[in-house]
DNA sequence: ACGATTAATCTTGTATACACAAACAAAACT
DNA sequence: AGTTTTGTTTGTGTATACAAGATTAATCGT
């Protein structure tokens, strides 16, 4: 029963994003049973907003729901996570070529804010803030193209990616190339350059989700960690 | 209270599906307020199934949930409808680009195929199988991809759209212009040249979006006559 | 007579209860 | 001993009941 941590218990609107975060940091990992009695026992609620939750989670993919056998975190495969990236990569890229030909001024300083803020936290030697400032920095590119549909789709999805992301950032110095990256594409959206600024962010992201090796790698870890009887795949 | 049409009784999955179907055909027209307990006794079922339906709904954007005030049918702007048919396109290009290089000949089989029933429904001049060939065709290309999470995509767009793409239909011929476009959509995809598909299915997919007033007009002629009521918009 | 405040009603959000289906386990039969 | 069948148990799916917030109506005051 103690699989999964009480917490405080919580309203409505909070539960769903109380479990994506437990999701998305691998508290819940991949291929584990969520049972809704002992989710509404640890969160200290009922079994119904506990199945709204799920059933809402469950659209956006982030759980898995079959009939009558009960919600599970889906396994990503490495294959599944490189065809996300293969979409994020368009997602991104078609925001950049937009911005390039509809960002408004006041856009303009704070895209370019946000990237000094980036460089801060660089110098700093701060992944954790940079990983959060890279957030702030790809949201200015999708409100800038002017597209609020796309800008809703490329955030959802970059949320959904966003822990295999961010274990990326730690390896190496992923840091510095992605911020010289974010230099150059900040540097084709003010020019207008649309293509250019496509380019650059289909490479940037791409580069992320390329490598499978990597991915393997990362996947593993995670699965590693925790619910030792959820990771036997027969 | 007979707002809703009584109808028989479904089960778990159907009843989001029957929602949709009567959202997207217009039954349910943009504006309306949709009751839960009206929905339930319209159903024979409960409010549960009826609330957990309009939930998923909620998640893929079909209906509009607002905290304590109830689900209503999101009315869908001309600039949203817009922004919707820019991001389609993007996704149907991409669809085409992947599939030029990743087709197998299987499936350029079931490429022609469909292709070929399209052209039997235009010759017997029916719009309503050709809509619907329509999709299988642009379906065989999302397929073709080779990537399953972008197919998903493609085709949850896909049917988000479908009612305005219904009517364009309708309108002028559009069924010839919309084949010939196939025809050399086709063409591209086997001949392995990606970037033409891409651009092809882009012209294919904006043509029906780009136009405002015909959007606008169609817009209009939707809201018009059903739900006297839910219409005013004050 | 008009506006504001309060009471009544309606609808959503949550909890509890029950029914049925599926998974598991044990026993009987081949 | 292996396989099938049946009983038990667990957990989902649906229904109903209750509570809290929102909307509307009515009443009171100015």
């Amino acid at each position: 029963m103690d699989a999964l941590n009480s917490a405080p218990a919580r309203r409505s609107g909070q539960l769903g994003e109380e479990i994506e975060e437990r999701i998305v940091t691998g508290v819940y990992p991949p291929g584990m049973r969520l049972d809704e009695q002992e989710l509404a026992t640890a969160f200290g609620v009922s079994r119904t907003p506990v199945r709204e939750a799920l059933i809402q989670l469950a659209s956006s993919g982030l759980v898995e729901i079959r009939p009558r056998r009960g919600a599970t975190v889906p396994e990503m495969s490495a294959d599944r996570l490189c065809e996300m990236f293969e979409v994020m990569a368009e997602l991104e890229s078609m925001c950049g070529r937009l911005a390039a030909r509809r960002i408004l001024p006041a856009e303009q300083a704070r895209l370019q804010e946000a990237h000094q803020a980036c460089e801060a936290a660089r110098d700093a030697g701060k992944p954790d803030l940079y990983y959060q400032l890279n957030e702030v920095f790809h949201r200015c590119i999708y409100d800038a193209s002017h597209n609020g549909f796309l800008a809703e789709q490329a955030t959802a999805l970059h949320r959904r990616l966003r822990p295999y992301r961010r274990l990326q950032l730690r390896v190496r110095n992923r840091m510095d190339t992605s911020f010289s990256e974010h230099a150059a594409i900040v540097d084709a959206i003010i020019a207008g350059h649309g293509e250019q600024a496509a380019e650059l962010l289909q490479k940037h992201v791409v580069v992320q989700g390329e490598r499978f090796t990597d991915l393997v790698a990362t996947l593993r870890q995670m699965n590693a960690p925790a619910a030792p009887e959820a990771l036997a795949t027969p």
